[in-house]
DNA sequence: GTGACCACCTGGCCGC
DNA sequence: TGCGGCCAGGTGGTCA
């Protein structure tokens, strides 16, 4: 599933391949996909628009146009094609881009979850949905006080506040893992009552996780594939997440599987003591 | 403000 | 073999 990683190697992949690019016309096959505004003030809207840049903000897709942004939320199985005006239809095509150069940019999506918004410019970063994001993982105001700040109130798992998206953006379920693996601490402590020492290693083991998925091109699970079916070769690096059964790479101790809020989480119970 | 729960959605997997 | 039920996951909405 998409997370910062991979959102970040398919804004590169489609910046080669749609950049300067003008819109002739858009098809909206499943309207849901579109959340603002209504599906046929978005086509309109679209129509003319050239991409004259793509942009990312956590997991969010930004399409800079010539009047608004265009923003894509990939979710669980979101991605983007190339296609040909010609070939057909798939039957989880959603959302069809149409260009002047006779070529199409298609959003192809499994489980339709991901969503999509059409911003005027000026209202980027004051509207929904950016106005409520965190800081991304490398900004130099994430420091221990920020998440000291922001995690004092939080008396849920450590290993659910870390996926709050108004706190930091761009960790997601497999990462969040990794993350806490590497940091030695338990997915279940408490937000709150992580002290300074542990807040730095998740803040470098972070930045550290994320940069060398980035530039692995990403994670591919399951179905998860990027714009052009790129697979991500990060899968090969992870420790604990879905490892399930299989021995610490450190301690050597079995690595357990358990649901903390309804999310599936791998950890090793003797490193991660914290 | 916070936490718990649910809905969205479909393919894959498992048990019968 | 075929069927039914469960699971996976990010996010937003509702309610207490």
């Amino acid at each position: 599933m998409p997370e910062l990683p991979e959102v970040e190697t398919v804004k590169e992949t489609l910046k080669l391949q749609v950049l300067n690019k003008k819109i002739k016309n858009v098809k909206v096959l499943y309207s849901n996909i579109i959340e603002y505004p209504a599906s046929d003030i978005f086509i309109k809207e679209l129509i003319g628009q050239t991409i004259n840049d793509i942009k990312r903000r956590g997991k969010w897709l930004l399409f800079e146009l010539d009047n608004y942004y265009l923003l894509s939320h990939l979710r669980m199985e979101g991605k983007y094609n190339i296609r040909n005006p010609k070939d057909s239809y798939d039957k989880h095509e959603h959302v069809c881009f149409e260009f002047t150069d006779n070529t199409e940019l298609r959003y192809k999506d499994t489980r339709k979850f991901g969503r999509m918004h059409l911003i005027c410019k000026d209202d980027l970063y004051t509207s929904k949905p950016l106005n409520e994001l965190g800081l991304e993982p490398w900004d130099e105001l994430l420091t221990v006080e920020y998440l000291k700040d922001k995690y004092k109130s939080k008396k849920n798992p450590i290993k659910t506040v870390i996926l709050d998206q108004s706190i930091i953006v761009g960790i997601g379920n497999i990462y969040a893992d990794e993350i806490l693996f590497l940091s030695n601490i338990n997915p279940f402590t408490k937000a709150s009552e992580l002290d300074g020492e542990s807040l730095q290693k998740i803040i470098d083991n972070t930045r550290r996780v994320l940069t060398d998925a980035i530039k692995m091109g990403g994670t591919t699970i399951r179905t998860y594939t990027s714009s052009e079916g790129v697979h991500g070769r990060f899968q090969q690096n992870l420790l604990v997440h879905n490892h399930e059964g299989d021995l610490c790479p450190v301690c050597k101790n079995i690595i357990v599987k358990v649901q903390i809020n309804g999310r599936g989480t791998y950890y090793c119970e003797k490193c991660q003591n914290n």
